[in-house]
DNA sequence: GTCTATAATTTGATAGAC
DNA sequence: GTCTATCAAATTATAGAC
């Protein structure tokens, strides 16, 4: 009934996943989480004892909020296509008016620091997104799943690959060239 | 005639970029170089007073080699269709084969954390990249430079983002996925 | 759960001898 | 050009009081 404050643990998840997505894996402290959250850097380490610990968390819920998010790819009320381009928007929507990389793509780059369980969970992600992205392509052209995950795979890399463009060259005009070159193949 | 011995500058260089590629602009130390190259940290700052200096000279290098090493889009014996794959080879070599992504790719998902001119000379490399590939598609397919444009900054983010399936999937077979897909858009 | 205090290490950078 | 020596600051992490 109440609105729930929010448990330290999770404004400690969302101060974390900030500074990923700002600095990497690498380059913010403890003490810069707990000075966001308002408390001191030692109550950090009481919630999670390394910082292996915390990215990991962060990783996992960052998977699961995206999973409970994505709709059912075979008996949604909407088209394959609209599938598709709700996906597509809500990439746009980091990486374009957030103007923000996505946190996969940041860990993704800082994949050697990162302890083994942080890259497993990475590495779970992707599957995640190609999974359904190979099953939205199934619906949408008829064709069986090898060729579903190729075209899965080629706008899961589209995407990734138009973040990295728009922050590189910090023009967000290349997302919809990129997106537009795209739809011309696949129309 | 003789085989010139490295220099010292030429040493830091090399090895600023290996630790870049490997952990990022914030991830390396004056000491992790030193020590590579096999002098003390106070003789870096010699060559390169500050972190800054150095990895705005590795970026500047690595600009012009790369402009250096890319062929004459128009006059090239090569046909346009030829210079693409040479140039897609050039980026397969170093993410499947040599297991890495381009310093670019990872000076961009750090690029919160970079000076100003090392951010300037990442957009310039984009720069030099999307105007070689423009004036290829444009002779390739005899579209307009809007067009080769659009063709340009999507082969571009393909490439990139299929350096970032593979290396967060840790599968290399999604490289040749990815450009597979591409390759059924445009043939 | 949060704090103060602190240990042990690493960082970027400088001074000055050779 | 390279070294030794050093600094001030920041880092991860822990111990123990409240």
């Amino acid at each position: 009934m109440s609105v729930d404050k929010q448990s330290t643990k999770q404004r400690l998840l969302d101060a974390g996943e900030s500074f990923i997505i700002e600095s990497g894996y690498g380059n913010f402290s403890f003490r810069d989480i707990a000075e966001e959250v308002g408390i001191k850097s030692a109550s950090v380490h009481y919630h999670y004892p390394t910082k292996g610990d915390l990215v990991a968390a962060v990783m996992e819920r960052y998977t699961e909020q995206f999973a409970q998010q994505l709709p059912d790819p075979m008996s949604d009320a909407k088209s394959a296509i609209e599938l598709l381009e709700g996906f597509i928007a809500g990439f746009k929507g980091k990486i374009v008016d957030q103007h923000n990389m996505s946190l996969c793509t940041i860990l993704t780059a800082d994949k050697p620091l990162l302890p083994e369980r942080v890259a497993t969970e990475l590495a779970q992600f992707y599957e995640l997104l190609l999974n359904w992205l190979t099953q939205v392509f199934m619906r949408l052209n008829a064709v069986d799943e090898a060729e579903g995950l190729l075209l899965a795979s080629q706008l899961l890399a589209t995407l990734h690959g138009a973040s990295i463009l728009v922050q590189g060259t910090n023009d967000s005009d290349y997302f919809d060239r990129v997106l537009a070159a795209w739809r011309k193949g696949i129309v």
